[in-house]
DNA sequence: GACCCTCCCCTTAGGGGAGGGTC
DNA sequence: GACCCTCCCCTTAGGGGAGGGTC
């Protein structure tokens, strides 16, 4: 080599990165994958020569890569010299790209909801304070309670939720832990002060139709609520729902509802703690 | 264990997957990485038991995954127990998720040029073929040519288009390899049958302005044309499209433009393929 | 027999060395 | 002295074994 490596306009790896902006390293991976092999290897010291015709073919290498396509289909597009396959690929990646920015509009609706959530949790009122609230429509997708978690083994209700989330995901729901869990005593039950359980499930914002799984409007109205942060409290503080009720001539209208409020419960390392906001609607006499 | 396994209400590890939908794998990794350690490990076999409580910790690990956390985002979250420092985390990843669905927009813009590139060169005409054609406004942006490459050596638009591409890196334009790049010769030099190299650029779609770089609007209207597939053809054929000018009386407006209509001109071996596009604005005699 | 264990290797696209020759 | 070489280890979140004990 020597002088011959001017005159044949050959330039050693580091001029070549440099020229294209690219590292020796990656040069150097492009040559072990067969993306770019060097016009001249020297094959006593191992050195790589670069052509500058070769820039072309690089060129074609980063463009492709900036068009997503990994290093393997790479090689095989410029192996092949097929562009056919070329388009295909690009179909491909179209299709993929969609996918992707649906996605991701999902995960950032899942995580608009847990900053909210943490906001509402922050100002979320002591345990006990009870409050008459209008909450706007919301829609649940959940199962039966095959068993009643209030008069079960503690861990009935682990149980349940388990095979809810499983019968979710099987329904292809995303972003399942993003919505808020919540159970239901039916109005009859919860009036004559009968703890049994009736449907665990998730509230979400949009209706849905979910094969197997029950799926219903919950109506907006106004609603009597109470607040609490250990889930071992909810039965003390639902009788003391429905008393309050009672007291104040409120009319039970619905079903009555348990909610969880925050995927969160679990940084005070008690399992046990959650923020729960109890609640049944309710209705006034003489009201229009 | 034996019995105790079952009374206190601890589970096998593949128990513990089957449950929430994951696998054995994605447990013990759990485990080694901190993130949710077994109730129980067997000091003599290794075996790993849970406890059912521990699903509302695993319920977190996969809603921080859902929302996009790493594994070390998600330890160190429910290390600190802040609920701050996942607020933040949640901003960060807003943000995050903005910019790579601006990026997913920008590639998706890519490939879809390219497909229209792949498109066009299927259907452009045979070498030699003039056209008259109306071409909408474009915009360009580029470097002044310090080298004249029509009459150096080989290799000097090599470099320049090098220089080009730093220089468009530099100025942060992104995806630039799926822009047509060009270069010109002034209008007068043209006429006069100077192959003098004015500047090279890539055509965009859209104004920018990019500091150091030349970015001009390059205004729609009639252009004389001429397709050819070989780079060293280009002085030959652009000599017989200003013939073709003088001999249909039309008359040159602007600066002479060669662009290069596809980055996938490598699939032909030779690096001297390229499929072109000479053309040079025009105006008729009598005309409105 | 089904379940679980601990290694161990593999995947993407390089980044960042150490230790040793080469322009 | 600056450049280049070949290993080699490292990064994410697991998947898929082999070979060997355990419920």
């Amino acid at each position: 080599m020597g002088g011959a490596v001017l005159k044949d306009n050959l330039l050693p790896i580091g001029k070549m990165a440099s020229l294209n902006g690219l590292s020796i390293n990656t040069l150097r991976l492009y040559d072990e994958k067969g993306l770019l092999k060097p016009r001249y290897t020297d094959p006593d010291t191992g050195y790589r020569y670069y052509s500058i015709d070769q820039n072309a073919r690089l060129d074609i290498i980063v463009y492709m890569k900036e068009l997503g396509m990994s290093l393997s289909q790479i090689r095989e597009s410029l192996e092949k010299e097929d562009i056919s396959l070329i388009e295909e690929l690009l179909s491909q990646k179209n299709e993929q790209i969609h996918r992707q920015i649906r996605e991701l509009k999902a995960q950032h609706d899942a995580v608009e909801r847990a900053i909210l959530s943490i906001e509402r949790y922050r100002k979320s009122p002591a345990t006990g304070t009870l409050s008459l609230e209008y909450i706007d429509r919301r829609y649940m997708v959940g199962i039966p309670c095959s068993v009643n978690f209030y008069s079960g083994d503690i861990h009935s209700y682990e149980h349940l939720l388990r095979e809810l989330r499983l019968q979710l995901e099987r329904a292809g729901l995303s972003h399942i832990h993003s919505y808020n869990t919540g159970t239901s005593i039916a109005r009859k039950d919860f009036e004559e002060n009968r703890f049994l359980a009736k449907e665990i499930f998730i509230f979400t914002s949009r209706p849905g139709q979910e094969g197997m799984l029950v799926s219903r409007v919950v109506e907006s109205g106004m609603y009597a609520c109470v607040y609490l942060d250990n889930y071992d409290d909810e039965m003390r503080y639902a009788q003391m729902l429905r008393v309050s009720c009672r007291q104040n001539r409120y009319q039970i209208a619905g079903d009555y509802l348990c909610e969880v409020m925050t995927g969160f419960h679990v940084f005070d390392s008690d399992p046990r703690s959650m923020f729960l906001r109890l609640q049944v609607p309710v209705t006034f006499q003489g009201s229009r």
